[in-house]
DNA sequence: AACACGCCCTGCGCGC
DNA sequence: TGCGCGCAGGGCGTGT
């Protein structure tokens, strides 16, 4: 479920319930591995502190304490955090939790085990290897078609994958990427260093478009649930391309094709892109 | 440096 | 109905 507009959403959800309060204990569930371990230590670092801010970075969720410590939670494919109370009973594949005052219980739950938990000292946060590398957030200030076109000028593999290259932009997944591209009228095919000044600008307004207009219907829910209540996002059913490989495109009625790049899929209108 | 590829996992839907 | 296969919203390590 997880590229930026579904880890935004999922934050403005933990904003809304867990913020301000205070963590009662910190308990690793399994043992096995996400992308990395969940370090054993966070159990003391989180114990006993309060939660003073939630923040997005890339698809990352960081959850700041007050005693310098963030949470720092990734949802990989498959990953969830779903808000619940004492009388919730674990399920398969619950691997963290955050117990909270006034009964709240926030679950980490990833059956493929692709995501990650762990944590940071405040002051650190720039320095880790997950953040190091990290391209632009493209609903920042930062973001302009000026740097944009710079990052593409030597490129010459597909815009695709530029665009989901986190060293360039950030949050922008396979979903996303696909319909950026088909809202610009561009192939997903089109090396990158041949995109026009004019095309560049027009990408860049529909990056920012297409996320933000996701944020407000709660991101996408494929087949799981996207939100913290276990409700799901409605981004979806504005898709125009992705998963809708044999359709009609919504715009010339021609069948939407669906192609491998880089071993992920990519769909698109080849009458509509170019 | 830039890029291609395979791998990490489980679950589910499809075709037979 | 049951089974095997392919595929899934991401990221990283290795190779050329």
């Amino acid at each position: 479920m997880p590229e930026l507009p579904e880890v935004e959403s999922i934050c403005a959800g933990l904003r809304g319930i867990a913020l301000k309060k205070k963590i009662l204990s910190a308990n690793i569930l399994t043992d096995y591995s996400l992308r990395q371990k969940i370090p054993r230590d966070i159990v003391d670092k989180a114990s006993n502190a309060k939660i003073i801010k939630i923040e997005r970075r890339a698809k990352y969720i960081q959850i700041f304490l007050d005693n310098d410590v963030v949470i720092i939670i990734h949802l990989g494919m498959s990953g969830k955090v779903l808000i619940k109370d004492n009388d919730y009973k674990y399920q398969k594949h619950d691997h963290f939790e955050l117990e909270l005052e006034d009964d709240v219980r926030l679950i980490y739950n990833d059956p493929r085990r692709f995501g990650l938990v762990i944590y940071s000292d405040k002051d650190n946060l720039e320095n880790l290897a997950i953040f190091k590398n990290l391209g632009m957030e493209p609903l920042s200030e930062d973001f302009t078609p000026e740097k944009f076109g710079l990052i593409l000028q030597n490129k010459k593999q597909p815009i695709k994958l530029s665009l989901m290259d986190n060293a360039n932009i950030v949050g922008v997944g396979n979903i996303y990427a696909a319909e950026s591209l088909f809202l610009s009228g561009i192939s997903p095919l089109r090396p990158s260093n041949e995109l026009s000044e004019k095309e560049i600008k027009i990408l860049h307004g529909n990056i920012i478009q297409v996320l933000r207009n996701s944020i407000k219907l709660g991101g996408s829910s494929l087949k799981d649930y996207a939100l913290v209540n276990g409700e799901k996002g409605y981004f979806q059913n504005n898709f125009f391309v992705y998963g809708r490989d044999k359709e009609n495109c919504k715009i010339c009625e021609n069948k939407i094709k669906k192609i491998i790049q880089a071993g992920r899929t990519s769909f698109y209108c080849d009458n509509c892109q170019k």
